[in-house]
DNA sequence: AATTAGGATTACC
DNA sequence: GGTAATCCTAATT
């Protein structure tokens, strides 16, 4: 029948939602830093950390956003006090098709917090190791407590602002609200309090990271562009592999044998159509490629064959 | 209705 | 040439 006028949408030239090269090089700043912040001493003879979330702008002003920002990445995972964090996840509703731009950017923000997470823990590492410290503050002696407030002084160039916390633990100082934060410093006590906060849900989350599939071979999941082209199992693996965001669309059924479920086809094609900018992506045409893999012994059904429910040959 | 299966064609690296 | 995307028909659930 009529099959003439394929819809070719223009597909040559597809826009790239691209964050370009995670960090190195210039990767994202938010805080937009001033020339150089080159600590004056000392109580760290070390060079440069470079702490590209957690700076200050310019002129002494403290970027607050900046610092909530952080916070707001660090906390989803593992909020303070919430004991069932609700992940900012993607209504598993209904699909109108021009929310497409929209779910883009909530699967790039998903991404970027990511990387934002990945980024706040690793430089709590580096400041831990540098500092002899635990992460968590819960374990901090006073002295542990007074190194992390000369650290962050240096850090966000605080006046001595380590000579109002005197004397305390690391347990004083989780139990201080952010009111008694301001109570002992008013200008500075909330952003104090703020990377408090940021320490301490990183090292709640420290046994859950990185996540498996955060440094892995397949591992493109921080640039929608197709470096080098993701493959659709691999995708699928991607995902599975983050329960935490994509529970609702997709998730193993038996992890050990590789079976898993579309819990949410549309969705879950949704998704794949924004990974590889094909806005036209539905399951009919996903789910046609992974028959292809079928022959090629990469997913197949399993055993007993279910809706919607797919086994990888290989399972890791 | 939605899913499954697989052939055919086209597009893109 | 390999991998998908697209399109399609037919069967199954």
């Amino acid at each position: 029948m009529g099959s003439s006028g394929h819809d070719h949408m223009g597909s040559t030239e597809r826009s790239c939602l691209c964050l370009s090269p995670p960090y190195d090089g210039d990767g994202i700043r938010w805080a937009e830093e001033t020339e150089d912040i080159k600590p004056s001493h000392s109580l760290l003879g070390v060079p440069d950390l470079s702490w590209p979330l957690v700076c200050l702008t310019g002129n002494g002003g403290l970027a607050r956003e900046d610092l909530s920002m952080a916070e707001a990445a660090a906390l989803p995972a593992q909020g303070l006090g919430s004991p069932e964090p609700s992940p900012p996840i993607l209504s598993p509703a209904q699909n109108p098709p021009i929310e497409v731009q929209g779910k883009a950017e909530e699967y790039c923000l998903e991404q970027v917090q990511s990387m934002v997470v990945g980024e706040v823990l690793s430089d709590v590492n580096k400041a831990c190791k540098l500092l002899n410290i635990a992460p968590d503050p819960q374990e901090w002696n006073c002295m542990h407590v007074y190194k992390w407030l000369l650290w962050t002084e240096h850090l966000y160039r605080l006046p001595q602002i380590s000579t109002l916390f005197k004397e305390l633990s690391g347990r004083d100082l989780c139990s201080m609200t952010e009111a008694d934060f301001r109570e002992r410093s008013s200008q500075f006590g909330d952003m104090l309090y703020a990377h408090l906060d940021i320490w301490r849900s990183a090292a709640a989350m420290k046994d859950q990271w990185p996540p498996e599939d955060f440094k892995s071979a397949n591992d493109n999941s921080w640039c929608n562009c197709p470096s080098q082209p993701i493959h659709l199992w691999q995708f699928l693996r991607e995902l599975l592999h983050k329960p935490h965001n994509y529970s609702r669309c997709i998730r193993w059924i038996n992890k050990e044998k590789g079976i898993f479920k579309i819990e949410d086809s549309a969705h879950v094609a949704r998704l794949w159509g924004i990974r590889k900018n094909r806005p036209a992506m539905n399951y009919d045409k996903l789910s046609r490629s992974i028959r292809q893999y079928y022959k090629k012994g990469i997913i197949r059904k399993p055993d007993v064959s279910r809706r919607l429910v797919y086994q990888f040959v290989n399972p890791i």
